[in-house]
DNA sequence: AAACAGTCTGTTAGTGTTCACTTACTTTGT
DNA sequence: ACAAAGTAAGTGAACACTAACAGACTGTTT
């Protein structure tokens, strides 16, 4: 599943109309205004709405997933590796924020299964990149093993999401990638030994 | 401002439309329909559709409010302050799961700012509280002062919220108050001296 | 070099459906 | 008698999407 330029425009013209004004804003005629077409051009590029949304979920997913492995192969150091992850995050939001809306899309159950399943599957990378890299630190001894992973990728993960959000509603007035970076340190001393 | 008994019935059937099937599902007729009554007849109860969420949101950030001080009150330790509200929190959810959708409405700035205020007055309501138990804490010498209470607040209202999106995404299929529990206390463990 | 055919990407002008909400009237309870 | 709470039947506006057509560019045939 390869996304063509015009696709691509289109992607992140939609991204932002929802970052900005929610996902009511999203519409095919201020989607169609924004790309400075009419509606039915857009039906030349995607068979409809939702297949918009599914494509840029399936290309967020993607994108992250090569990216969080890249930042793992650069740092073998569990902390580090972890810090190293959510800076790359923070960065990569603070340039495209009109990817923000996948993070918070879900709970909202929005319309249709294809769009939960594309969300749920961004979710789960990050997951497993962050399960991943707390596992190793605690098997060398950096992190504590006083709580199982899980209960420990879910506090970090946690901290993570409310940042962005806070972020998001503040309508991304602050230093997102400063502010985090700090927010991670704290909660990584927590689970550090 | 008062809630009439039939209002109270109407808030609580949207809260359950969204919470079921997302905000989309919220339409005035699907409204009346699970009311047993016609769309028309909403409106002699509400002006709008929006003052039934504004309405909603006042009632829930009220009754959460009273709810938190009166736990504050009956547990001086805080530790278990801390503890008995989150406490609190999952059987208040478990118990009225149609109120959810104001846990993560926000991060979507849906249609209006009355509800945008609504949901962002809820979450002052809960840091606050939170917030006074940790620096309480802090005085005591009960949890860590290596980082302010801010960033300490922040983590375990991450992890909250994390774990309330998580019941909600697997449709409410696990023991939230229990998963919960630990949840918190491993967290507070992290943050207790 | 000119003509042709096909595909890509856009247009105009609609379609039917669903939306929140209103008007005028009726029933019900005190 | 009066107000509160319902109904039937609509309103215009906005929605996602479609049909029919047209210009631009491509590669191929004459």
């Amino acid at each position: 599943m390869d996304i063509k330029p015009r696709q691509l425009e289109i992607i992140e013209a939609a991204g932002q109309l929802v970052t900005e004004d929610g996902f009511a804003a999203l519409t095919t005629k201020r989607l169609a205004e924004r790309m400075h077409f009419t509606e039915a051009a857009l039906y030349r590029h995607f068979k409809s709405k939702e297949e918009i949304l599914v494509t840029m979920l399936h290309h967020l997913a993607a994108n992250m997933d090569e990216r969080l492995a890249r930042v793992a192969e650069d740092h073998p150091d569990p902390v580090e590796r972890v810090g190293a992850m959510f800076d790359s995050q923070f960065a990569f939001f603070q340039k495209h924020p009109q990817y923000l809306m996948a993070i918070f899309a879900m709970g909202m159950l929005e319309a249709s299964h294809g769009i939960d399943a594309g969300i749920e599957r961004i979710m789960v990378v990050k997951r497993r990149h962050l399960h991943n890299a707390i596992k190793v630190g605690q098997r060398s001894g950096a992190f504590s093993s006083d709580h199982p992973a899980d209960t420990l990728a879910h506090i970090i993960m946690g901290t993570f999401r409310l940042h962005m959000l806070q972020w998001r509603m503040s309508g991304r007035s602050f230093d997102v990638r400063k502010k985090g970076k700090a927010l991670i340190v704290a909660a990584l001393d927590l689970i550090t030994n």
